[in-house]
RNA sequence: GCGGUAUUGGUGAAGUGGUUAACACGCCGGAUUGUGGCUCCGGUAUGCGUGGGUUCGAUCCCCACAUUCCGCCCCA
């Protein structure tokens, strides 16, 4: 038998309609705050990757997904959203064009050659915005909000924001240059791992699961204490906007995200749901203000972030999170003999295209065969067929929860189903799932989160 | 890249170096000759992940590989 390749998985039945309806969810957060959305190759050449992200960590060395095509030219297949974005948004010059900033949304698929574990695939799936042109840090207090709305809206109870400022390069670097200045007369305290971080990436030893409890690593200095006075303003106008929206983020000094190209805000959403395994962070991001300039375009500062749809499904599972999606149809055409088939191959067509869930049978199964598989598909309506009722125009409808049943003229059933078949709802968010109002709450926008802030 | 874990039907699973691999669910059919969801009866595995090996003989022992799940490194 072939199987599927490692790490990698097929999505289907409730759980493909669970991904479904989160992507339905994220296109119409999107509309609203209007961002483009936006679709770029699945493959770029390696050196996109290699530029990008840097050279200093594994995950250009050993992480990616390389082939070289029979043009013989090294591509990789992308693993993750924004250097395809950049690389577009430099291509397309799309820094010139009149509305700016430019903001943009995708989802799609990445590719990590990694070892699978909990929450950590090869292929996954990506939604991620990116603000590109504008440094005004309302824009990291709207990209953090998009992503706490989002998980507010699906029904996530339990998420907590981390954020982090790194400060502009020259806070960066100093700070570095401290923490390797602060760790090395203690190397020998330090685990085998932490002690190759030292030189190679030194911010990754703050967050090391063995030397975790180590006073060293509690007493270390933190990038906030580096911060020059201009890092250090905005990031007190970033957690002010914050304020404004009514998120609550704790400042997290072990923020750092793996890649060289940060600088200012970077943040991370976690989920704090039981037996969510080591990947509990739910998605992440920050300012990004030095890639456009490293990649060929003019300097450009820029904001993003990214989430994987996987996690998400999976985090609203180990909440029990009811998701509106549900597999049912309106109504089952029901038929025994090949006359009646006829009838029901035509009135299916007809009743699709006048907008109902028809179902009908394919397997031959006797009669009572067919009312439980009209029950396993949660139809709404049975439409039984007769050829005595078809020569007077007649079929027999039946409500399949009152089982009650009456013969209708065949002319007539289309408006019948039109008045007892219920529309679904339409997708929409109000702001009452936005915010955590008491229940006599009668805020019109101005709930106590904006109460407090006055 | 390193370490641990598992792999029996559509599903959940029991089991043994030796004729026909429990049991349950599901599914199909019948009792009920075109109106069901209860009940009863009957049927339902390309044979135990793949490939080698040990053996008179392996699903069960050994090896390799694949995949699963979990952890480390790394985390975009």
């Amino acid at each position: 038998m072939i199987t599927k390749p490692k790490g990698c998985h097929d999505i289907y039945g409730m759980e493909a309609r669970k991904w479904k309806y989160v992507e339905q969810v994220i296109d119409a957060l999107m509309e609203k705050y209007h961002y483009n959305y936006m679709r770029t190759p699945i493959f770029e050449s390696t050196e996109l990757f290699h530029r990008g992200v840097g050279e200093s960590t594994d995950i250009v060395t050993k992480e990616t997904y390389d082939f070289v095509d029979r043009g013989e030219r090294a591509m990789t297949l992308r693993p993750e959203g924004t250097a395809g974005i950049v690389r577009s948004y430099i291509e397309n010059k799309m820094y010139g064009d009149a509305t700016q900033p430019v903001k943009i949304y995708y989802n799609g698929t990445m590719y990590r050659y990694e070892r699978p574990q909990s929450g950590r695939d090869r292929e996954l799936t990506q939604f991620g915005v990116e603000v590109l042109g504008s440094d005004d840090p309302m824009v990291d207090a709207e990209v953090i909000s998009i992503a706490v709305n989002l998980y507010k809206i699906l029904g996530l109870k339990e998420i907590k924001v981390n954020i982090n400022s790194l400060g502009d390069k020259e806070s960066r670097d100093a700070y570095r240059k401290a923490l390797i200045e602060y760790f090395t007369p203690h190397i020998d305290e330090l685990c085998e791992d932490c002690k190759e971080r030292l030189q190679k990436n030194p911010l990754r030893i703050l967050d090391c699961k063995v030397d975790a409890d180590l006073d060293l690593l509690k007493n270390a200095p933190t990038t906030l204490d580096y911060l020059n006075e201009e890092s250090k303003n905005r990031f007190e106008k970033v957690k002010e906007y914050l304020g404004v929206l009514g998120i609550e983020a704790v400042v997290n000094p072990k923020i750092v995200r793996g890649l060289d190209y940060y600088n200012h805000t970077v943040f991370e959403v976690e989920a704090k749901v039981e037996g969510f395994g080591a990947q509990n962070v739910l998605g992440g991001g920050g300012r990004y203000n030095s890639l456009v300039d490293q990649l060929g375009g003019p300097e450009t500062p820029c904001m993003g972030f990214a989430t994987g749809i996987g996690r998400i499904v999976l985090a609203l599972d180990k909440e029990e999170v009811e998701l509106p999606v549900k597999d049912q149809v309106d109504a089952f055409i029901m038929y025994v003999n090949e006359e009646e088939k006829l009838h029901a191959l035509y009135l299916a067509q007809e009743l699709r295209l006048n907008g109902f869930a028809i179902e009908t049978e394919y397997m031959n199964r006797g009669l009572k065969g067919q009312f439980k598989q009209a029950d396993r598909l949660n139809s709404k309506y049975l439409i039984i067929l007769n050829s005595d009722d078809l020569k007077e125009n007649l079929i027999t409808i039946k409500n399949n929860q009152t089982k009650e049943e009456e013969k209708i003229d065949m002319d007539y059933l289309i408006y019948y189903l039109d008045e007892h078949v219920e529309e679904e709802e339409a997708l929409h968010f109000g702001h009452e799932e936005l915010h955590e109002c008491d229940d006599d709450c009668d805020c019109d926008g101005h709930c106590h989160h904006h109460e407090e802030e006055r």
